[in-house]
DNA sequence: CTGAAAGCGCTTACAG
DNA sequence: CTGAAAGCGCTTACAG
């Protein structure tokens, strides 16, 4: 009595069982809170517990019971604010509902994210939550993850034979509809000739921006030439350097539809080094609605994608497949919504 | 021969065995590439592992081995791009060393913190990287997290006795420094008057930039009213907010040193709203060199903090405390240096 | 070079 | 209501 067991070592079960004089099995209930177990007996347990600094250990109840108390993470560009502000919605979610979070960021690279993935893989999530990297393959994903771990894909398609990962549950933003009320904003601003600028083509999200783009041009009746179809990566810095293309066919657009608030920002800088005022001289819109975008010089008008709510939508998503594993596959697709501010001016007299 | 194990149940190393009939010890050995086994012995097992598609179970090889895989990184506000730079940071390096990061998000509320390390605690990580939240206490931490897990607080220190946490490595920016810099920015640029705007007394990061501003301004003998010295929360919201007070008093300020980027950028807004042109009519500098100072308008002088760098830095810390169980505890204060742009103007005729 | 046995810290039928 | 025993998937001395 009084003694606690050597420092460095960690307290467990046994160290309890002992120190009150009980069986292991009886402490494992009053942790589990069975109410089999007397409640003279649970309290002078409780009381050890306390007395010694148990901790308990996760990872061995989760072996006994073939069970698993962590969620992978894996997001293609933890850096960007529209991914962190996910991660931080996920985590919220899980955290309140006794999952850990195992993160993994790919840096937007394919290796990686198999590396990565097969590393997780060791630590037995319960599930996977993914937004693949560009060009991320669905075979190569699947084999890497398996098909006994649900998997929710998030923000963009996979590559490859779709057929193998079509259990997979998604969560996608409506691209489409989203990057047509952009372009159909500026088309209602008095703009006919509107270009599409930044994102790659290799990236299922960027292929559904364009779609609607082309859906709201055709729709009014307006050409697309082909130097205002601009990629770019999906960053401030490339936008910047590919800005001089959309200015190089003899018809200059006078306004883009931009694929991110990124590259919308990145594309007000290079009209500033053309000596072009976005907001006064060019119209653009972005997407994403970061923090920035409401204070970028002029206000960006972009579309709202609430990443933090997504996040937690995600996580519950998730935790929704654990409970039902048979369930079919859901396909979720958010709606998007426009936020109109002053970089999405009328044309230039 | 031939036969895999019925699907739903994992792979194990017995299936593994039974399938080249070998004992799982020698399995055991194949996985961990130790040399002793026979090279024809070898191949036919990794072949098997292979045919069977075998998952390491980490999380039963740590529990036998009583190691440990994982690292916890506890932040206080995710969302900020400062740390998720940070976090994508020490995820590169973990990822890259085989360690998996455990991620937990406390959105700068204490008793999140402490109930996010207690429920991290009990999957057993190595070690912990914790950037705590304002107004943590040392005590309360140290409780939660016990005096066996190696801790690396970064960016701000932690409340309380702090005698009882002197065992933990710490990483800190080099705030005083910093604010000086800046403050000695303005003053060289002719500024008189300047004030320091936001952050809280609270949190030890803002009472050491606020030092390295008395610091500045007491150098150059210049005085400081009551009213220069503005708190708000560390956020562009808050700082649109509080700004008026900066113009409160009769002698108002013509510059200041802000706690941080988003305080900057929201001061900016701030000032926007009474008509005054920041870069023009009031200099200012932040601090973090966040992505938007580049492309604010105008662009904010700041200090680069380079985040990304610190999380690589921080995760490296920790490894080699878990090299090193027994070395002293290591301080590590991390220079910022001044980027100087359009937003620190002289003063306005 | 390979195998049998014990054990990491927990949980869960099963007796009593 | 409580305890003895087996077992989750791995590793590690120890024999042979």
């Amino acid at each position: 009595m009084g003694n606690t067991p050597p420092v460095g070592r960690k307290v467990t079960l046994s160290d309890i069982a002992a120190g009150c004089d009980v069986s292991r099995a009886t402490v494992s209930l009053v942790l589990r809170g069975s109410p089999l177990v007397n409640k003279h007996t649970r309290a002078r347990v409780e009381e050890e517990l306390r007395r010694q600094g148990y901790v308990y250990n996760r990872a061995a109840a989760n072996l006994r019971r073939r069970t698993s108390s962590s969620i992978a993470l894996v997001l293609n560009d933890l850096a960007n604010p529209f991914f962190a502000e996910f991660a931080a919605g996920v985590d919220e979610v899980l955290g309140n509902t006794g999952y850990v979070t195992l993160l993994g960021s790919t840096g937007e690279s394919t290796e990686r994210e198999l590396a990565v993935l097969g590393s997780l893989m060791e630590h037995g999530p319960a599930g996977i939550i993914l937004s693949p990297a560009e060009g991320s393959d669905g075979q190569q994903v699947l084999a890497a993850v398996g098909s006994q771990t649900p998997l929710l894909l998030f923000n963009r398609e996979v590559g490859g034979d779709l057929a193998a990962c079509d259990h997979w549950d998604r969560l996608f933003l409506d691209n489409q509809r989203g990057a047509r009320l952009a372009t159909e904003h500026l088309i209602a601003q008095g703009h006919r000739r509107i270009a599409f600028y930044g994102g790659h083509l290799g990236s299922s999200s960027c292929q559904q921006r364009r779609a609607g783009y082309h859906e709201a041009m055709k729709a009014a009746g307006l050409s697309v030439e082909a130097n205002w179809m601009i990629e770019c990566m999906p960053n401030r810095l490339d936008a910047v350097a590919q800005s001089e293309h959309l200015f190089a066919g003899r018809e200059a657009p006078t306004a883009a539809a931009c694929y991110n608030d990124a590259v919308a920002l990145g594309l007000m800088l290079g009209l500033h080094q053309r000596g072009l005022q976005p907001g006064r001289d060019f119209a653009l819109t972005g997407f994403d609605d970061i923090a920035e975008a409401a204070v970028s010089a002029p206000p960006l008008t972009t579309l709202a994608v609430t990443p933090r709510a997504r996040g937690r939508q995600a996580a519950e998503l998730i935790l929704q497949r654990l409970q039902e594993p048979s369930a079919p596959p859901r396909q979720t697709i958010v709606p998007v919504q426009l936020l109109v501010r002053a970089s999405s001016c009328p044309p230039h007299a």
